[in-house]
DNA sequence: ACATGCAACATGTCTGACATCTGAACTCCG
DNA sequence: CGGAGTTCAGATGTCAGACATGTTGCATGT
């Protein structure tokens, strides 16, 4: 392929590949045309479109099946949270600024949850919520039930990409977090009883108690960071 | 390559390119071994290991430079979430679940923003919300005063992950709601005006006011939205 | 000493071949 | 007629080698 300009032509490919989605508005399961087909639609040999391919496999766009084909991908975030370079990640500021982003998201969603969180919903956050003080009485760890507790909360919104979204913030932040030391037992009680704080105040109804709540619970992870890093980084 | 295993090539490319980085404690800007040396280490055919490093590249955990070699990226979660408004769109989430993340995310920062925003920005804000009425006035469109609103009133924060993530939302929100009739002249005043009174707000610093009008600003969106489908669609 | 050019090496691209996998048509036998 | 096994076409996976193009730095000549 005699590139004109300065566009690899592997580039050019996941570029090309995605409009051809998006003009035949494939869905997901749809399948693309063969390799053959696409090289020579593209005019570029089979090697650059299997780099330009493969890029958009990584990021969750199609999806490649031996011997059958190329298929546009139903979406998910599980490619890249699959790819995603953590420990590169975890020592930047990259965890900080996505607590924060999280923080911001699930404070932003409260008033509606409890306008319209059910009873059954609430008991099972406080159930959750109780669970956790019993690990961390052990002294042991609850990833999950923390990971319930935050999907739990914003079930009752029938909103399926925000669920998603916080589950991706969710592990991204725990799967970076996991390269830092584990919090002490203390920590863990803390938390536990930012959670359960929060399932009690759902009964009351006060947003803006609990907004003050939910935010504190993220500042209190915040600080422990800002605790491990601060030997390692200038104070700001 | 002999494989025993399914694991394709590329995959184990992509999979041992990053325990390399790791192993090696390399940092944003070091550079990797040359794709030959990288071939004979993993013993593969050069083919296979591009596929897997442009799988990388697209992540944004490598970067190539023609002519150079190949270098390990400052991490910044751009290249993934460029290459996810087309995902999120063509998933089909609705355009409403995507406001009303969109509005959480952002009605959950501006109280940090008051905190911290500057008097040249608050300034900037308002130029572009006064530029909007302009435009309204003469019935033309302002999308992308509309997207330079929305990243400046954010700047303020530092944290480039919920710029992006702001721009992103913006794309793939107006992305879709491309694909509907255009608001008319007084849909578009009103939106000129929701904006001029977050930036004049701002110089207040009401916390609550703030939040209330950012709000009410993706509320009148989402209701044009109701008003689109009403006839189309049951009502909830 | 300085500019030029050249050589070595890096990534980018192409070709053609073969391996492996899948699905469907086909054949053959009970 | 029907089902099990076979064959085959076509898809992706992998490889080797060649050439194109970009970058760097050293060697050469003035």
């Amino acid at each position: 392929m005699k590139t004109f300009t300065r566009l690899p032509a592997y580039q050019l490919a996941t570029t090309e590949v995605k409009r051809y989605i998006e003009e035949h508005e494939l869905k997901g399961g749809d399948p693309l045309p063969s390799e053959a087909e696409l090289c020579q639609e593209l005019g570029m040999s089979r090697a650059s479109l299997r780099e330009g391919l493969k890029a958009l496999e990584s990021l969750g766009i199609i999806r490649t099946r031996h011997g059958e084909g190329v298929f546009v991908a139903h979406f998910s975030f599980d490619p890249i949270l699959h790819n995603l370079p953590y420990s590169i990640a975890a020592q930047g500021s990259s965890l900080r600024e996505l607590l924060e982003v999280r923080c911001a998201l699930e404070v932003g969603m409260i008033a509606q949850v409890v306008a319209c969180i059910s009873p059954a919903d609430i008991d099972e956050l406080q159930g959750l919520a109780q669970q956790m003080l019993q690990r961390s009485a052990l002294g042991e760890s609850f990833a999950e039930l923390d990971r319930a507790f935050h999907a739990t909360l914003f079930r009752c919104l029938g909103n399926t990409f925000l669920l998603s979204l916080v589950d991706l913030f969710w592990q991204v932040v725990n799967r970076l977090a996991d390269r830092l030391p584990a919090p002490d037992a203390q920590a863990q009680r803390a938390t536990a009883h930012d959670h359960l704080a929060v399932a009690v105040m759902l009964q009351a109804g006060d947003v803006q108690a609990l907004e003050r709540a939910h935010r504190h619970h993220f500042q209190e992870i915040s600080r422990r960071l800002d605790a491990m890093y601060a030997p390692t980084t200038l104070p700001h």
